[in-house]
RNA sequence: AAAGCAGAUCACUUUAUCGCGGCCUUUGGGCCGAGGAAAGUCCGGACACCGUAGCGCAGUAUAGCGGGUAACGCCCGUCUGUCGUAAGAUAAGGACUAGUGCAACAGAAAGUAUGUACAGGUAAUGCUGUAGUGAAAUCAGGUAAACUCUAUACGGUGCAACGCCACGUAAACCAGCUUUUGAGGGUUGCGCGCCCAAUGUUGGAGGGUAGGCGGUUUGAUCCCGAUAGUAAUAUCGGGACUAGAUAAAUGAUAAGGAUAUUCGUCUCGGCGAGGAAACAGAAUCCGGCUUAUGAUCUGCUUUUUUU
């Protein structure tokens, strides 16, 4: 599959937002944070996919953006992960930490937590 | 050379791979894609809606003089004061023969004044002069980053404005007409003024879901030149189209190249090696101000040295 990460894979309505922030089950390793709940999208799509930084730990733009960047940048490349799941999830990354991270580690975190969602929803059926 | 003053410019760049947001498409792809402050939201507008937006009071802001501008609390010129050796910087720089208040030290006394010494004068008296204190002493003066007065400006709310569409119904919404009452309620802080009600009936479609589209990027725009002006700026001519996201687009990785600068070396200008980059992210759009911040360059001033 293509490594992209378009306009129809992100997560925008804000119902669904906070359905997932009020019922999702969530995955953490420290620094990173994975909010997850099973739902239905119209379209074909198998996995809708957000990320968040707290205004409250950077206050400045220019960072908050930065680390925005890097954690779709992870999930970009490894999406494939999670591509084969049987129903549709909605997820959202959260970064608790509150210093500027580096990529690589950013990466290997995120790797580490899609793995472990794979372990926990797909594998245990 | 050192110390300082003022101003201008730039905000590393190229390629490859993977990727993001627009627009166009002959579906192969092509083109465009953050800042000088995008920031603080402190002023001024444009634009939009609200006729309960009117009048008076109150309130707020500004304050030499002249000019610029759509407008300003901004900018330019200039005078004066203050600071600095100077280049320059800076100013809440209108009015205290409208009123009220305030005033260190000195002094008998600083506004319901008049003590001492000497001199003069009177029927009599600080009635007059001099000495003395002080910036100011009897037809006084200072102070308005004291009240106040004067002049000028100011309706309110902000693009989550506002318009359209979709979904969709409970009579809580709007408009007209009818009858009766002005109690009560509404408004910009207050007053005046103004507006509203309920019943029946006719017509229209509201509220909510920050759902979608428009507003939304061609504009007091940018670049070059000429003319007018000391300048801010204006006019004319030519050229350009330059982000439009909305849980919110500019990223990741790799490889070079350049500059500031560091180290080594010597034949003092090269060679070799290493190697940065700050402050910071558009959200209706402009003009300013303020704050944050990395460099480079230009002009000027003072001091010292050399010729």
């Amino acid at each position: 599959m293509r490594v992209t990460f378009g306009k129809k894979e992100k997560l925008k309505k804000k119902k669904e937002i906070e359905l997932l922030f009020s019922e999702g089950k969530s995955i953490s390793k420290y620094p990173i944070r994975l909010v997850y709940r099973k739902t239905f999208f119209e379209e074909n799509i198998k996995i809708k996919a957000g990320v968040s930084v707290s205004k409250r730990n950077f206050k400045k733009a220019v960072t908050r953006n930065r680390i925005k960047r890097l954690l779709r940048e992870s999930y970009r490349k490894n999406k494939y992960i999670v591509a084969n799941t049987t129903h549709q999830f909605a997820f959202m990354f959260l970064y608790s930490g509150k210093e500027m991270p580096e990529y690589s580690v950013v990466e290997s975190k995120i790797k580490g937590i899609l793995q472990k969602f794979v372990e926990q929803e797909i594998e245990s059926k």
